[in-house]
DNA sequence: GAACGCAATAGTGTCGACACTTTCTTGACG
DNA sequence: CGTCAAGAAAGTGTCGACACTATTGCGTTC
């Protein structure tokens, strides 16, 4: 009964981002996303331990490809581990969260200087389009799709500056904050800012005012992160809803240790 | 014959960076600092394929903790891992290294300007303490020990920054160019305007000069860069002795597949 | 003599087992 | 009653084995 030919293609493309190494198709790579869409969504706990035998029954594998799936995402900041006491859900604390928006921002903000000098006059274009062709129907679609979508925006600006290196970090950095980013555009909160603040940040490329342009998107995302600070207050209390925020406290102790 | 009680306590602690999440003491962790340096000091080289058996025969230990250590080192970007077809040598061709310096110098202006903003005058005097401490003789120490004070330094720097992630994030991109590093410090090419910049980058930190201090470091950057470019010639020269430089442009192509 | 395909070989991906460490339980002692 | 210790249980870290995939080398056919 161990046997794992399994026709369950649930391969979950919206969490296939990451520009970087792996191919899929082992039970490893199905692991990792598997563990990551648990991460990303609460499912584990901050500050919980993962049991890996557990996880492992849960999945239908043995240890081994779930050790190698933690083993990245620890690298990745995801989890943390102690030796000898195993894997821990690494908690995003509210100023955890700041301090990833806030390299976000730096990195986001380089990439679009980066880009005015070197793209060419076709690549900002492209830039240019890929905005269009979303702006439309942008607020009707699914919060899956939106973000998405707004993802893909920032990674390409990325892509633009030509550093690959840049790319690769901005989309660890997405992936870790994609949570908090589906529940503010799930949010009351969220509205057509976000909107005029891509078009504006197209302008400025399209004029390559490197400049007003790196300012644009640090307001933007600075604006995007007090926008978030609410929804996940909300998003936190739902989660250890039964008790109230008191045990939040020892989570984010726990976090350094 | 398989008991693995050895007493080598060969722990290496000039590898022993990276201010993240994990502990030592198990053989996957002697592993992954083990492959790291051997990564590092071109004994595996650009594009060449990793065999696991024979790195778990030479390490003395199975396989499962290589390739854990293997995971983690592809998710740095040190490796890459092709499914069914193994692990294979990141090759860092000049142009990856230039993106990685960039990123750097990006990251590290950014962390002077946060470091300005907002630490205590004790902790900036905790940065001039160290440069003073080191200065005098600096030219004098090992390559190994001038590297670990540079690293330290731009290192403290970021923790100033009050952004674990941003540490994070510098203490990663060094270990990866860190062989660069000691090619250059060893190369005549190396010579004091390191120090003039450092003294005069705390200078500029003692007296809060946020746009100066970062526009020294994207120099002091950009210089070691210029300076390391012949170095890096060199040394790649050496690895792939024999045969003149053609097969560095396939290694090239190799590398984004 | 070259191209093709097939067999043998080498190598990765995953498994179940076991040693060792940490954590929990229980019961003796103060 | 509370504290502590010893033993049991749970869990991680590593191992060797095996299944399956890619590669290499060889023989066959045209």
């Amino acid at each position: 009964m161990t046997e794992r030919a399994e026709t369950s293609a649930d391969s979950d493309p919206s969490l296939a981002n990451e520009a970087e190494t792996r191919r899929s198709a082992d039970s490893s790579e199905r692991a990792y996303t598997t563990i990551r869409k648990l991460l990303v969504e609460f499912k584990l706990k901050p500050g919980e331990r993962i049991n890996e035998v557990q996880l492992s029954r849960s999945l239908g594998v043995s240890r081994t490809p779930i050790r190698e799936a933690l083993n990245r995402l620890a690298s990745e900041g995801f989890v943390s581990l102690t030796p000898n006491r195993g894997f821990f859900v690494r908690s995003l604390s509210t100023e955890g969260l700041l301090d990833l928006y806030e390299l976000r921002s730096i990195i986001e903000s380089a990439a679009f200087k980066l880009m005015c000098e070197r793209a060419e006059d076709s690549e900002i274009d492209r830039l240019r389009q890929y905005w269009e062709a979303i702006v439309d129907g942008y607020r009707d679609q699914p919060p899956d799709i939106i973000l998405a979508e707004d993802e893909g925006f920032h990674l390409l600006i990325a892509e633009l500056s030509g550093n690959p290196e840049l790319v690769g970090q901005l989309a660890s950095i997405n992936a870790r904050i994609r949570f908090i980013r589906r529940i503010q555009i799930e949010h009351p909160s969220h509205d057509k800012a976000q909107i005029t603040s891509h078009s504006a940040i197209v302008e400025a490329a399209v004029k390559r005012d490197a400049e007003n342009g790196a300012k644009l998107l640090r307001e933007h995302i600075e604006m995007t992160v007090s926008a978030t600070q609410q929804a996940l207050k909300d998003a936190l209390l739902k989660v250890f809803a039964p008790d109230n925020g008191a045990d939040l406290k020892r989570r984010r102790r726990a976090r350094d240790a």
